[in-house]
DNA sequence: AGCACGCCGACT
DNA sequence: GTCGGCGTGCTC
C-alpha cells in the first residue's frame, strides 16, 4: 500500500510514501501522518491511498510513513472534499489549505539540535572553529536553525557530522509536535509608577531607550508581550532587563486567558415575537431547511431589522428540532460579547466560539468538542467555516459584504463563497445576511442563483434615521480649521445636554496623515514602503501603517533644516483633540487599532459605552459594525470622502456600505436619532444613496459603472502580484509574466480571457519589496480558473538575490 | 519554503 | 589556498 501525502508547502503537488502494514488500517485519507522529507520529518495529510502496484512515474525511491498521528482522520471525507475544492478554485496546494482548515499547530516539522560535549575541543577548520566557538558561549542543545540565523548560511552539516564522529558534539532531533503546547506568554509589567518628571530623570538619566520603553509600557496599560517589545518595537533584551534591575518592571509568565466569553452571562433576550416580515422570512428558511438541497438565500435587512432573530429561529429548527448542527460566521470585529451572548442565551453551552484571541490549545479544545458532537453550534470569524461539524444543517454568513471574510494570504479563500459551497456539498441551508449586500451576492440573487429574502423595516416600527449632508466645500470659508461643522457641533452639544450618546466616524487613524516641511515641501516617507508616515501625536511618533516602522516625530526637516512643519490630513486622534477642546466635560472614547491593542481592548471600550460611561465614541470603521446602543441618537461622519478616491473598483461600494452601516447605529432606541455626513462630494451617488437609505438605487448605479469596462459581478478577476527586492527586476518579471500569458492565450486561441497590465501596485513598495501587478479578466469563471492555474504551475520566475515572488489572488476584494 | 551543493571571483 | 556570494536542483 502507498499513500499520496499533501504537505503544508507552497509546492502544488503531493508525495508518494509507502504505508507499512501495521499502519494500513489507520492510514485513511485525511489522516495526519509523520513522514521523512528531505533531511527532516514533517507532518502531512493523506490525500489518497492506492494498492501501490508499480511505482509512480519519476519517483526515485519511496520512503515509508513514520507514523499515523490520529486515530480518526483529522479531516473527514467531507472536509477533505471541501479542501480539494478550495485548493483547486483558489489555486493553492492542498497541504496549505488543510493547514488553514484544521486547528493550527497540528502541522509542524522536526528540529535538529547540536550540543557541545567537549568544551576543550579545537579544530583547524574554520567552519568547525566557528561552530565550536558559538557552542562554547551557550550550554545545552542548540537548534541548528538558530546557528544558521546567527552565524550565516555556511556548509554546517559536514562539519557537524565530523565533530559528531569525533565525539565532540551530540546531535539530536526533536520530532514534530503532534499537539500544540498550552500557551503562556512572557510579559514585561510595570511595578512602580514614576509620576513626576524629576523622578523619571533621576531613574533613567541618559538611558533613553529604557525611558522610551517605560513610556511605551505606560501608554499600553502597563504591560506588553516581551516578543512584541523586541520584534515590533525594537527594544533589546538589555533594555528590558535594565528596567527590571531598576525595579520599575518585572517579567511575568502570563497564562493566556481561557475563553473570555465563557464567564459571560447574558440575560435571555426578552422573547420578542417576530414581526410579520421576520415571520415570513423565518418560514421560508425553515421550509428550505427541511428540503434535501435547500440552496442559498440572500437576506437583505435594513440596519436594525432584526436579522439575528431570524438566524436564531433558523438555528432552533436545525439544531433543536432536527438535531443537526450549524455555523454562524461574523466578521472578527463583530465577535463581541453582545453578539455571542444572544446565541449563548438561547443555545447555552452548545455554542462554541472561535475567534482570533484563542490560543492554539484552546482552539483545539473547541475543535474537539465540535468534532465529538458535544457542541453543535459554532459562532466564529472567517476560519469557523471549517468547523468540524457532522450533519450540518445551516450556515449563516452575517454581514456577508465584509471584506474580512477574504483571507489575505494563501490560500486566499473567501469564507462566504466557501460557505455556499460547503452548504451545498453537505445539504445545508446557507443564509447570507446584510443591509448592504455585496454586488456579487446581489447579482446572484437577481439571476435566481440565490433566493432573495427581505426585511425592509426596523423592528418596533422605528424609522431609519434622517441623514443630513454637510458640504465641506461650503464650510471651508466659514470656519477654516474646524473639523466638525457648526451644525454637527451643535448636534453633539445637544446630545451632551440631553445625556444621549454620539458616535463619530473617521476612517483614518493617527493625528495627521502626513507631515510636510513648509519650506521645501518634503514629506516624510517610510523607508521600507512607498507611503507617507502618519503622525501619532500621543506617542509623538511617525508610524507606517503598512509595516512596523516607527520613528520619533521630527522637529525640523532633515532635508532643508526648516522647522516649519505642517501636520496635514485629519485622523481620529486629531478629532479626539478637537472634540475634547470643544466639549471639555464630555467623556470621549476613541476606538481604533491604536487604542485596542490588548486583545479585549475594544470590548472594554464598548462595555463602557454600554454602561453609559461614554458620551462620545469616536473611531474608525471599527465602530460602524454591529453595535446596538439604544442611547446613541447621533452619528456624525467627519469626512465621508476618505477612501472614495482609492484606485480600486470597489472604493465606491465600500464607502456606501460604510456610510450605511454607521448611519444604522443611530436611532435604535425609542428616542430616535439623526445622522450627519460631512463630505466634499455631496452629489456622489455613494453619498446620496446612503442618505436616502436606498440600496436598490445604489446597486443599480454601481452595476452600471461596473458593466463597461466590465468588472465583478459582470466579469471575474484574478489579481497577480509580482514582488521582489529590486525595482527593475520586479517590473521585468511582471512584464515577462504578461508576455508569457499573452503568448499562451494567442497560441490556444483563448479570446475570452483578457490580461490587463502590468502596472505598479497602487502602493508600489511594502516592507522593502517592490510590487507590480496585473489582472486576468473573464466572464467565464471556469476558463479563467484554468488559465490562472496553468500560469501558476507552469510559469517560472527567475530565482536569485532579488527574491521574486508571485501571488495569485482569485476574486480579489482589494487591488491595493 | 528550506536546504543542500557546486561554481566562481576576491582576498590573505 | 580559503571565504562567502550566488545560481540551481530537489524534496517521495
Amino acid at each position: 500500500m502507498q499513500a499520496e501525502v499533501a504537505l503544508p508547502l507552497p509546492i502544488p503537488r503531493t508525495w508518494t510514501y509507502h504505508i507499512p502494514p501495521a499502519m494500513q488500517e489507520a492510514a485513511q485519507p485525511g489522516a495526519r501522518v509523520l513522514v521523512p522529507f528531505g533531511r527532516r520529518e514533517r507532518i502531512g495529510w493523506i490525500d489518497s491511498t492506492s494498492s501501490g502496484e508499480g511505482d509512480p512515474a519519476g519517483a526515485s525511491r519511496i520512503l515509508p510513513i513514520h507514523g499515523v498521528l490520529d486515530l480518526a482522520p483529522t479531516a473527514t471525507p467531507a472536509m477533505l472534499r471541501l479542501c480539494r475544492w478550495i485548493a483547486e478554485y483558489y489555486i493553492a496546494p492542498l497541504g496549505q489549505v488543510l493547514r488553514t482548515a484544521l486547528p493550527s499547530g497540528l502541522a509542524d516539522h522536526s528540529t535538529d539540535f547540536v550540543e557541545l560535549m567537549d568544551p576543550a575541543a579545537t579544530s583547524n577548520s574554520s567552519v568547525e572553529e566557528q561552530l565550536l566557538g558559538w557552542l562554547r558561549e551557550r550550554s545545552g542543545p542548540q537548534p541548528v536553525a538558530r546557528l544558521r540565523r546567527e552565524c550565516g548560511d555556511r556548509v554546517w552539516w559536514p562539519a557537524i557530522r565530523r565533530l559528531q564522529d569525533a565525539g565532540v558534539l551530540h546531535v539530536s532531533v526533536q520530532a514534530p509536535r503532534a499537539d500544540p503546547p498550552s500557551r503562556t506568554r512572557r510579559v514585561l509589567r510595570l511595578t512602580r509608577e514614576l509620576s513626576s518628571l524629576i523622578e523619571r530623570d533621576a531613574t533613567f538619566g541618559r538611558a533613553t531607550r529604557q525611558r522610551e520603553c517605560y513610556e511605551t509600557l505606560e501608554a499600553s496599560g502597563g504591560a506588553l508581550d516581551t516578543r512584541h517589545l523586541a520584534s515590533a518595537l525594537g527594544f533589546s533584551p538589555h533594555v528590558l532587563h535594565g528596567l527590571v534591575s531598576k525595579g520599575v518592571a518585572e517579567f511575568v509568565e502570563e497564562q493566556v486567558p481561557r475563553d473570555p466569553f465563557a464567564g459571560i452571562d447574558v440575560p435571555a433576550d426578552p422573547a420578542h415575537s417576530p414581526t410579520p416580515h421576520q415571520a415570513q422570512v423565518i418560514g421560508a428558511l425553515v421550509k428550505a431547511a427541511r428540503q434535501p438541497d435547500p440552496g442559498t438565500f440572500l437576506l437583505r435587512g435594513v440596519t436594525g431589522s432584526g436579522k439575528t432573530l431570524v438566524y436564531i429561529e433558523l438555528l432552533r429548527e436545525v439544531v433543536e428540532r432536527q438535531g443537526r448542527t450549524a455555523i454562524v460566521l461574523v466578521p472578527e470585529i463583530a465577535l463581541t460579547p453582545q453578539t455571542v451572548g444572544r446565541f449563548r442565551a438561547v443555545f447555552g453551552d452548545q455554542v462554541a466560539v472561535l475567534h482570533s484571541a484563542l490560543s492554539d490549545g484552546e482552539r483545539l479544545d473547541e475543535w474537539r468538542s465540535l468534532r465529538s458532537g458535544d457542541k453543535r453550534i459554532v459562532v466564529g470569524a472567517r476560519s469557523a467555516v471549517f468547523a468540524p461539524l457532522a450533519d450540518l444543517g445551516a450556515i449563516v454568513v452575517d454581514e456577508e459584504h465584509e471584506s474580512s471574510y477574504k483571507q489575505g494570504e494563501a490560500p486566499r479563500y473567501h469564507a462566504r463563497e466557501v460557505a455556499v459551497v460547503r452548504a451545498h456539498m453537505e445539504g445545508a441551508v446557507c443564509v447570507l445576511g446584510s443591509a448592504t449586500p455585496s454586488l456579487e451576492s446581489w447579482a446572484a440573487a437577481s439571476a435566481g442563483k440565490y433566493t432573495l429574502l427581505e426585511l425592509p423595516e426596523r423592528v418596533g416600527g422605528r424609522p431609519l434615521p434622517p441623514i443630513q449632508v454637510v458640504d465641506l466645500r461650503a464650510e471651508r470659508g466659514v470656519s477654516p480649521s474646524s473639523i466638525l461643522s457648526p451644525a454637527l457641533m451643535d448636534a453633539v452639544g445637544a446630545r451632551l445636554r440631553r445625556n444621549e450618546q454620539t458616535i463619530l466616524l473617521l476612517n483614518r487613524r493617527g493625528y495627521a496623515t502626513f507631515v510636510q516641511c513648509r519650506d521645501c515641501g518634503g514629506v516624510w516617507h517610510c523607508p521600507h514602503c512607498n507611503v507617507s508616515l502618519t503622525y501619532h501625536r500621543r506617542r509623538s511618533r511617525l508610524v507606517c501603517h503598512y509595516c512596523f516602522h516607527e520613528e520619533a516625530a521630527p522637529e525640523r526637516c532633515n532635508a532643508c533644516g526648516g522647522s516649519d512643519l505642517g501636520f496635514r490630513g485629519i485622523g481620529t486622534e486629531q478629532v479626539e483633540r478637537v472634540v475634547g477642546e470643544q466639549f471639555p466635560s464630555a467623556r470621549i472614547a476613541r476606538m481604533d487599532v491604536d487604542t485596542t491593542s490588548g486583545k479585549w481592548g475594544h470590548h472594554r471600550i464598548l462595555q463602557r459605552v454600554e454602561r453609559g460611561e461614554v458620551d462620545i465614541l469616536l473611531g474608525t470603521q471599527m465602530i460602524a459594525k454591529g453595535l446596538d446602543f439604544p442611547n446613541v441618537t447621533l452619528v456624525g461622519v467627519v469626512n465621508a470622502d476618505v477612501g472614495i478616491n482609492l484606485p480600486d473598483f470597489r472604493a465606491t461600494e465600500r464607502t456606501f456600505q460604510l456610510l450605511t452601516q454607521v448611519a444604522g447605529r443611530a436611532g435604535r432606541g425609542a428616542r430616535g436619532g439623526e445622522v450627519f455626513i460631512q463630505t466634499a462630494l455631496p452629489g456622489h451617488y455613494a453619498v446620496t444613496c446612503a442618505t436616502g437609505h436606498d440600496f436598490l438605487r445604489f446597486a443599480e448605479r454601481e452595476l452600471e459603472a461596473r458593466a463597461e469596462p466590465s468588472y465583478p459581478p459582470f466579469a471575474r478577476l484574478v489579481n497577480v502580484v509580482v514582488s521582489g527586492l529590486d525595482e527593475i527586476a520586479t517590473q521585468e518579471a511582471a512584464d515577462r509574466a504578461v508576455r508569457w500569458l499573452d503568448g499562451l492565450l494567442r497560441e490556444r486561441h483563448i479570446d475570452e480571457v483578457a490580461v490587463l497590465g502590468p502596472a505598479p501596485c497602487p502602493v508600489d513598495r511594502i516592507r522593502q519589496r517592490w510590487r507590480w501587478h496585473f489582472l486576468l479578466r473573464s466572464r467565464r469563471s471556469a476558463l479563467l480558473g484554468e488559465v490562472a492555474r496553468f500560469f501558476a504551475t507552469r510559469f517560472e520566475l527567475p530565482r536569485g538575490k532579488h527574491d521574486l515572488r508571485l501571488a495569485v489572488d482569485r476574486d480579489p476584494v482589494a487591488l491595493l
